[in-house]
Formats: C-alpha cells, structure tokens, sequence
DNA sequence: CGGATCGTTGATCAACTTCAACGGTCGTGG
DNA sequence: CCACGACCGTTGAAGTTGATCAACGATCCG
C-alpha cells in the first residue's frame, strides 16, 4: 500500500526493496461497519493500522453502556498496547465505525520484523512517543476544559470528527451523555 | 549510576563498557525540594529520569491554580514530550517535589546516543510503549470511575502516593479540590 | 514565637446525569 | 420498493456530584 509508505517516509528513510519486504509482515484486511477485531476478555494478538476508514476501542461500564476511550482514523495505529504487549486478556473491544482497510501484525510478526530491519525500532519509538505525546495533551484537556468546552475543542479542531462519527460516539469518546450533547449543541445554535 | 543499569537491564541487554559509554550521554544532577526544571512557556529542552526523589509536571489553569498531571519517582521519565520532540515552549512547567537525583538529557544529544547505541531506539520505544499503555488505563480510570473511587484506587494501588505527596498535590493530581478530598477522607474514615 | 501554608467543615451553587417520552430516519425483509 | 421496527437525536423535569467561598485550627519552619 502506498499510503502506508507515504506514512513511513515521515519518520525514517526506507529504500523501495526493505519496504517490500517490511510490508510482507503484514496482513491485510478488508473490515465492514461495525465488524469486532478485539472484544473484552479475548486475547489481545494484534495491533492495527489504519489505511483508509475508522476504528475504534471502548469498553462496556459498570451500567452496561459502551464507553469508547479512542479513535483511530487514516494512518493511525489502535490495539490495546497494556495487554498486546503482555499478550494478555484485553480489558477494551476494538470495533470499526465505518467500513475500513487494515494492516494486521501480531507481537510475534513484530518482532521478527524489529529484528530483520531494526530502523523499524526507531519508527516504532516515535509512534510511541507521537501517541504518548497526544494522550499527555489530552489529559490536560480532561482536566482543564468542561463538556461543552471539550465539544467545542474537539469540533473545532477535528471538523471531520463531527461529520464521520456518529452522535452517541462522540458524546461517549468525550465522556458525557447523548443528552447532554443535545443541549450543548442546542445552545449553541440560538 | 546503578539503578540506571538495573532499570536498563530490564529492557535491553547491554554489556558493562558500552553502558559506561551510554551514561556519559546523560549529566546527572541533584535539585533540591520545589525547584523549577521547566517553568511554562521556556522551551523544552530536556528529559529527566528520577534515579531517586519524585518530580511533577503541572499547568496554570484558567483560575490560576496549578493543575497537577504527572508524577514521576524512581525509574521514571519525565517531561513534556511534544514540546520536547519539535523543541519548542512548552506548555507545562517541570517542578521537584521533594529533594531528588536526577539524570538529564536533551534532544540533541540523545540524537547522538541513539546512532552511537542504536540498542537505546529499542529501549526508548519499549519506555515509551510502556508510558502510553500506562496513559491508556489511566484515560479509562478518568471515564470510569467518579472522584472518590478514584482516591480509593490510587491510595491502596500506590500507597507511597498517600505517603509521600501533599494532599493538595493529591488532589490537583486526581483532578477535583483539596476540599472535597478532605470530605471523601473523611467520608471513609467513620 | 509568629506568619504562612495546609487540612477541615459547612452552606450554597453550577455542571452534568438520569429517566421518560416523542419524532425522525435509516435499513432490512417481505 | 414500500412498510415497519430499531435506533438515534431531542426535550424537559428532577436528582447527584463535585465546585466555590468563607472561616477556623493545626502544623511547620524560619
């Protein structure tokens, strides 16, 4: 995939050759709306790159209602990192939003790629520390901001958030209620 | 330093003359109780790592009280990573909380390291995956769990917390007020 | 010993949740 | 291709959680 490449050529320098061979590590895979990669409990095996459509993890609270923690969209990576790397049971489900193109590796698979081509080891280090930096900045911003001022945040800096995702998951990824979405964004129209 | 060695150890192997060579990267400095490494709006030139003491990295909030987000103790890295990583200004301030031995690196150099030891890119993407993972859990604590669940997590999960951090800081850390901190110690006291 | 800082208590207030009910729309099976 | 059911967004009333403000006591440190 060529987008995938487009990716990694923003971190490190890869000839056409190693690139063939790093993508033959992967899988990939074809997923329709609303089709389970991870759910709670399982095993988690793999991490997942997204080449075009949307994922997303959540887990189900203590009342029942799913409560999604993360987005991932076109070059973004999502697995649960905590139990993907102890390969153990996950305490997240990962789902698609929309109909999406995937790559696929599992631990085993990455570590056999780390060891065949170790500038994946500089590549991985600064996804990890680019994914790192966001969840520092998004902390901050549950910390610092009100719903509505998170809503407001959110749309303003991620127009596509609103327009791709449906209502009831972006009130759940920015930890309020539909409901309280409905009057936000009521208020804001008069 | 040995601890260092010790913490290096659990991630990568590394024999005793190229980890003499891979401390020489870092300069090692002692700071005494509440004094600034980072203060909001210089820019961000170095990651810490506490070899013993406790840093903390906090914001001003609109209200012009300092918002807690990070500690760090023993084996831990501290800084502000995406200000770090584009040197640019950061947007937290870097403060010791009580008197601590640190090792300090910039950007620049570790550059440096990391082509003299490319061993150390692993190490660092094994710190930072280690780092989100931990980030992840903590998003889904923040979504799941109401204040005072919260304090009762950290406080039997991370009892030296309890022991060895300020209430306030406490408090500021798990994000609501010092007074109502006081009301839920007290809830559970009778 | 004295001042500043920290923890506590209580009253009032704002932000957000919960619950219930309704209308619109989307997609699926007949 | 239409009809029906399920799901989604909206509204409003009542209830909770946690914030704010002010005042006081304790403790720490110079």
């Amino acid at each position: 995939m060529d987008t995938f490449k487009t990716h990694l050529d923003k971190f490190i320098t890869i000839n056409d050759e190693d690139y063939s061979s790093v993508l033959s590590f992967f899988q990939i895979m074809e997923v329709k709306k609303k089709q389970n990669l991870l759910v709670e409990g399982e095993v988690c095996k793999s991490m997942y790159f997204v080449l075009n459509g949307c994922l997303r993890k959540f887990f189900v609270n203590e009342k029942g209602v799913e409560q999604t923690t993360e987005f991932a969209i076109e070059n973004w990576w999502i697995t649960d990192t905590f139990a993907f790397e102890r390969q153990i049971k996950s305490d997240f489900s990962i789902q698609s939003v929309e109909r999406s193109t995937i790559l696929v590796i599992d631990l085993e698979t990455q570590e056999l790629l780390l060891k065949k081509h170790p500038v994946m080891e500089r590549y991985f280090r600064m996804i990890y520390q680019r994914a790192y930096a966001s969840s520092e900045r998004r902390i901050r911003y549950l910390y610092e901001m009100s719903r509505e001022e998170l809503y407001i945040h959110f749309s303003t800096q991620y127009p596509w958030f609103i327009q791709r995702i449906p209502q009831y998951l972006i009130a759940s990824f920015l930890g309020f209620t539909p409901e309280y979405l409905s009057e936000i964004r009521a208020k804001l129209r008069s």
